[in-house]
DNA sequence: TGTGGCTACTTTGTATAGCAAACTACTATC
DNA sequence: GATAGTAGTTTGCTATACAAAGTAGCCACA
């Protein structure tokens, strides 16, 4: 029995709203993501990220454009299309809702 | 692609957390957090409380008593152990800095 | 006393998803 | 043209949430 894991749990949760968030506010590419991720302690390494974001663009959420790199091979830049503008704001909702319900949870 | 199974994601992660909770306020047999949970809004069913409980059990972080019941089986009482204290200490640490990492990559 | 219903706990099988690690491939530089 | 760095992909493993079925104690009532 590991708290880690425990931890580990918790942030895998938010994680694909965390990934949406940051793909509302302007288009990127995988590493760019995990570079933000990590500047929020919210570690995610690319086995996880790029299964992740074929899923979410196969079910219509994102879509991407390839872009030509001075340093290195292209990349893709993923953005939320208009069905994932919704799909966030859903889980925006989620956020608020369980956030008071962990509060409720733990207060008392 | 389902927005409910995003939304169950992000429930399962803190689902350990909450249970964790709820049992340092009182002692608690399954069925009753089961019920506290659903109020909360946060869905838990047998099939996923039992083997949760007994891992932590097994993990040291809680332990049980069996107590007689006016209407039924015997009820297993849980509560966490001094290890279970320590860990929950740890997980509302996790969860603060979580809330703050969720809120700064949500903002902006 | 035995049948049905309620409560509580347990077990099994399945599907999902995160992760480590290995791999492919493009570009620049020396 | 070899090496290093960046980017994307794939594979195998593991953990775990869940649905569903199962076991078992207790009570009421005919």
């Amino acid at each position: 029995m590991n708290v880690e894991n425990t931890k580990a749990q918790m942030r895998k949760g938010v994680l694909e709203f965390c990934i949406l968030s940051i793909l509302s506010k302007q288009e990127a590419y995988p590493s760019e993501i995990i570079e933000e991720m990590k500047s929020s302690k919210l570690i995610v390494v690319e086995g996880t990220l790029y299964p992740l974001l074929t899923r979410l663009k196969n079910g219509g959420v994102l879509t991407y454009r390839w872009e030509e790199s001075k340093s290195g091979p292209p990349r893709k830049y993923y953005k939320l299309t208009t069905i994932g503008d919704k799909f966030l704001k859903e889980l925006e909702g989620t956020w608020r809702e369980l956030s008071s319900a962990v509060t409720k949870t733990t207060k008392k």
